[in-house]
Parts: structure tokens; sequence; C-alpha cells
RNA sequence: GGUCCCGUGGUGAAGUCUGGAGUUCACGCCGGCCUGUCAAGCCGGAGGUCGCGGGUUCAAAUCCCGUCGGGACCGCCA
């Protein structure tokens, strides 16, 4: 991370406490912090750890004087070198303290609720939000916050460079009908009327691309009033940008510099090229849309393998649509007992397989060579090239789904995460672009029309565009995903400029030009005006810092956060508000209805 | 809307399955001793609505029902 070079001196201290060393001793300093840990040894001898944000550094008082834990003192005192036998080498300032200490008490405190240091992992969150300012003041939090500031920066620069324009986009918008349900702010000018909190700043991005701004970046706050989770808060923060007259590649390239800026302005490791796959092969390889590329255990095919199996249970899924795969969990065999094999199965059922079939690899060829409740089922050369093709030694475990495509797919993908995906802090930051994501993912249950997989206005992909009314879901799109170790970074696309595609779009989704125009004229109508080809992305910042944080929880990347039931134990928001506010604000509460 | 886990002095845990006196451990807090410690050490002390409500029982932290709070996940997040 990167360092400020000028001083942090202030008219209070003259150095920062975690910054004093060795070429400090002899030097007259003041430092100002709070009270980390105290070592009395009498009247006469006690040892204090102030503590900033830099680090400790230890003083020694000779004088009696009442100082307590997260008292906020000012110290002065000369640096000098500790004595031999008592450097402290797990501190970085261990080799020196400050001695001769004047000690100023500038605030008193009372004992905080849990201990300002790293057993405060441990408390119960809620603790630790209810005292967020406390919790703040240790190393971790301290870090989280300079993480997310250095990734803002270097966007920041990363994109300025680039020819962006930062533009700032209105927090009070109008509530749209598609996307996800939103917050309301009610009017008081117009009563019965609200405004909405921006979902994300979709529409006004593209407007500033039909105004001519070519480059346009934000870093935004998104705000959707849907559950939250590890991953997800009612508001959080997107690198939000569009760019005119560029095609698909254009964009990756512009966010890949940002994004790669940010990792190497953390961690100073600079990574040359994200690699791409398009979504039929992260689905076909890791059976999801964001695959994690930090680990193997890659899906493997076998449809073919049981084209003529006597196995009942496989021999349906090796028609049209169907598809066989197995997953190699190495030394699986001997690690997952019965049990275990039975939850796995559960798992699997629970995800929407129809089965799970588990074999272990044991010594020798052909289906002896397998223990399984089915390897009766299997030929000899049924088993051998199940062997090959997984590249299954003795004491590994293969699991094998036989279903539709895309269910085979998704389940054994998500056993492979659950098997197999290392904790945020492990490994390489392992980058990769999903292209050629399909136009359209699924059937809509009521309309039977299919449903937009990114937004109705993404362009497909201009060799599928015969394809919009006959096969609709074969259609590829020009949208992508940016994945970073199997967390959705973010997403983009191609947005379609001209109507007659347009049109064709909303034709495959059944929207008629009434509709459309009643739905999207807004949005729409001003591209009469001369929208040029434009596409963009956003990815969300907080899940970005957190894995260079190195932490599973975005929470702990953010300075205050709501719990996952949408609460603030620091504020206790969110409040019932006077009757009198509501008055005038033309709102009646309802009596709750259970 | 659903599934699962958790709730015990200020903090973290054990005790809950198999009911028997608010019992235990560590940290913190308060007081005392202590001139080289560093998660200092030694001695002493205070501190409790076992989340809340109801039920079963001679007896409930423990069993049952409900409820509140926290967490993980599914749905949801075009």
């Amino acid at each position: 991370m990167s360092t400020p070079d000028h001083s942090q001196a202030t008219a209070l201290r003259t150095h920062l406490c975690g910054q004093l060393r060795p070429a400090d001793i002899g030097s007259t300093v003041s430092v100002t912090g709070w009270v980390g840990r105290r070592r009395e040894h009498g009247e006469h001898l006690a040892f204090v750890d102030l503590r900033d944000y830099s680090g400790i550094v230890q003083c020694v008082i000779n004088d009696d004087i009442d100082v307590r834990s997260e008292y906020v003192l000012r110290i002065t005192g000369v640096v000098r070198k500790r004595p031999e036998g008592t450097i402290n080498d797990a501190l970085p300032t261990g080799q020196v303290e400050i001695g001769d200490c004047e000690v100023e008490i500038l605030r008193k405190a009372v004992p905080p609720p849990f201990p300002i240091d790293a057993r405060a992992d441990d408390v119960d969150e809620n603790i630790r939000l209810q005292y967020r300012y406390l919790d703040l003041r240790r190393e971790r939090m301290q870090r989280n916050l300079r993480v997310r500031s250095t990734v803002n920066a270097a966007i920041r620069q990363s994109m300025d460079q680039q020819g962006f324009v930062e533009v700032e986009t209105p927090m009070l918008v109008p509530s749209t009908p598609e996307g996800a349900r939103e917050f309301l702010v009610p009017s008081r000018k117009e009563q019965g009327s609200f405004y909405a909190l921006p979902q994300s700043p979709q529409l006004f991005k593209q407007l500033l691309m039909v105004g001519g701004v070519d480059r346009y970046y934000q870093i935004a706050r998104c705000l959707r009033d849907e559950d939250l989770r590890a991953d997800r808060q009612y508001e959080f923060m997107q690198l939000d940008m569009e760019m005119s007259f560029v095609e698909q590649d254009d964009v990756l390239d512009a966010v890949s510099r940002s994004v790669l800026g940010a990792v190497e302005a953390v961690t100073g490791e600079q990574i040359d090229e994200i690699e791409r796959i398009t979504w039929h092969e992260a689905m076909n390889r890791f059976g999801v849309d964001k695959p994690d590329l930090r680990f193997g255990m890659e899906l493997v095919e076998l449809t073919d393998v049981f084209a003529n199996t006597e196995f009942k249970a496989f021999a349906g899924a090796t028609g049209e649509g169907g598809a066989i795969k197995g997953i190699r969990v190495p030394g699986g065999a001997g690690e997952y007992g019965r049990n275990q094999l039975d939850k796995l199965t559960d798992r699997a059922k629970s995800l929407g397989a129809k089965g799970l079939v588990w074999l272990k690899i044991v010594d020798g060829a052909g289906a002896a060579g397998l223990d399984s409740p089915v390897a009766k089922f299997f030929s000899d050369a049924e088993a051998d090239e199940v062997r090959a093709r997984t590249g299954g030694d003795a004491g590994d475990l293969v699991l094998i789904v036989a279903d539709e495509w895309m269910t085979t797919c998704e389940v054994l993908g998500q056993l492979r995460n659950d098997l197999g995906r290392p904790p945020v802090h492990e490994g390489p930051y392992r980058f990769v672009w999903v292209v050629d994501f399909p136009l359209f993912v699924g059937v809509d249950r009521e309309s039977g029309r299919p449903k937009p997989g990114h937004h109705p206005f993404t362009m497909p992909h201009p060799d599928d565009i015969g394809l919009l009314e006959s096969e609709p879901l074969r259609v590829r799109s020009k949208a992508y995903d940016l994945v970073l170790n199997g967390w959705e970074l973010g997403s983009g696309s191609i947005r379609i400029h001209e109507p007659e595609l347009q049109r064709q779009v909303f034709q495959a989704l059944g929207i008629s030009d009434e509709e459309a125009e009643r739905k999207f004229g807004f949005f729409l109508n001003p591209f009469e005006y001369g929208a040029p080809p434009h596409g963009g992305f956003a990815y969300g910042l907080d899940r970005l810092v957190a894995i260079l944080a190195g932490e599973e929880n975005i929470r702990e990347i953010i300075a205050y956060p709501k719990t996952q039931s949408g609460a603030d134990p620091l504020t206790n928001s969110p409040l019932p508000v006077d009757a009198k506010v509501l008055e005038e604000l033309g709102i009646r509460v309802l009596p709750r209805v259970d």
C-alpha cells in the first residue's frame, strides 16, 4: 500500500508511534495515541504501550501516574535503545523505547467492553458493531479501511489517466418497475409521490453517452432493498463506467487496467492480463458462471463414455440435452465415510440433481477396481474410461451426476466449491473475464417468454441475431462478467443503440411497442436524438476490497455496515419517527399485520 | 418466505445431550505488592434477569412451546 510521503507531524506530535526506529535514538519526540497495555512494576517503573494507527511504541514511565487502558495521551520523551535482552522482535518499534517521559492526559477513558487487539476478532459481531468506534481502533480494521482508501485512489488515478470523466449522478431518482427492490423516499412537496434511491446509475450513465461525455466513471453508491449476505449490503459501492464508440474489447481493457491498478497499489503485485473464457466453457469446466480458478477439480465430460450403458440412471442423460460429468476429489476415498457421502448425495439432491453417484477408486482395473454401490452396473471399459478421464488414482473419490446439461454442471460446480474451495486469503489473485453470456436465461413461467440475462438493452452477439426469433435461448450476448477467485466482481455489456435491433429483442421478450414505450420510453426516447454505440461496466468495490484485505465478509471492510437483518447496532436504525414528521410527508403507517 | 447454527458476570468459553444450590476456566475490572516488562508476575476482591415469555417437574442454564437478537445459506439481488 502507498504511504503518504509528507510528515504527519502536528502541533501535538512530532512522530507517529509506529514510526520510531533506531535512527531516531537520541531525538526528543512527542507522540499521541491511546494506552494499549501497561505493565506496572511499582511506583517508579511502568511500561505503557502507546498506540496510534501506525502501530505501538513502548514508553517507560518513572513517575507514579494513574494511566489506564484507552486513555488518550501525549507523551514527550527521548528515544533510546532498549537495554540488552529487552528487545522485542515482535514489534517494528521493538528496538527502541521512549524514556524520560512527560505524560499529558488528553482524555480519560472508561474501560472498553472488549480488548482493542486481535482478541476482539472472536467477540460477537453485534457487540463489535455496537462499539464500532472502538473496533475501528484495531489494527485489522485500520488496515482494511486503508486498503479501501488505496483501492479508491488507484481506481481514480487509472480512470483519470484513461481519459474518463468523473460525473456524479443523482441519489433521488424515479422508481422503476424492473430489477431490484428499491428504497423509497417520500416527496414532501408532492405528497403521495416518491423518489427512489438508485440501485445503480444505469439510466444516467447511458444518457451521459448521448450527452457526448464519451467516457464516464463514478465511484457510485448503489442501494438495493434485497436480503443481506456476507457479500451483500443494502448500500454498496461500485466503480461504474460507460464508454462511447467502443467494442467489447475496449471496455474489458479499460476495466482491466483499473482493477489491476488497484491490485498493484495494494499488493505490489503486477498482473499483465486477465484471461477470458466463454460462459459456456465456464459452465462446462467449472459448473458456475463465476469460476474460482485457484484450484483444480474441474468437471470431466463423461457423457459419451456411457453412450451404451446398462446403468439406467445414466442412460437417460446420454441423449439430446443431457450430460454426464464427474469431478475427482483427490484422496477423498479415505476422507469421506458412508455418512458424509450420504450428506453429499442429499446436498446434490437439494441442488436439483436426481441423485449422486460416488465411486471410490481402489487398486485394480475395471469395475472391480471401484468401490461403489453402482459399480456392478459398470462395464470394465466404462470403469477404465472413467478412471482415465478423471485421472483418478487409488484413494481418490469420483462424484458423478447425470442430468440435464445445466443441472449436471451446476450441481457438480457447487460440489466442487463445497469440497475444494480455499479460504479467501489463500493463493493467487485469479481474475477471469467470462464472456458470451446467453442473452436470455430460462423462461418466465407465466408468460412463457425468455427472461433477459443481463438487462433488455444488452447487445446480442452479431453471429446469433438470426436466432432471436427461432431459438432465443441459444442467442449469445455482448455481456460479460469479471470474476476474482470465485467472487462475481461485476458485469457489463455493449448496449443496443439503434431502435430496430431493440425492437427485435423486445419482441423476443414478448414486450409490445406500447409496453416498451410505457416502461422504457423515458430511457430509450433520448436515443432518438443520436445515441452513440456504447458499452460499460460496473464492479463492486466492497467485494474487491474484501478479497484484497483477505476478508470473507464485506462488513469487515465497511466502516459502518448493517447486520443481516438490516439494522445498525451503533445507531439502532431503523427507528420509528415522530407522527409530526409523517404528517408533513402525508404518510400514515398501517398497523402491523402478522 | 424457508433451512441450519448460536445466545451463560464487561469479553471469550465449558456446563445443556443424561434436570439437582449461579458451578468452572481464561481475559478484563477494582485494591495491594513489585525497578526491565512486553497478552508482565504474585496476593486479594467485586461483578449474573443463564436473551425474553410461557409450560412440564418436588426441582429448569439444562426438557417442551413461543418470541427476540446475531450468523451462514436458499429464495431474492433484471
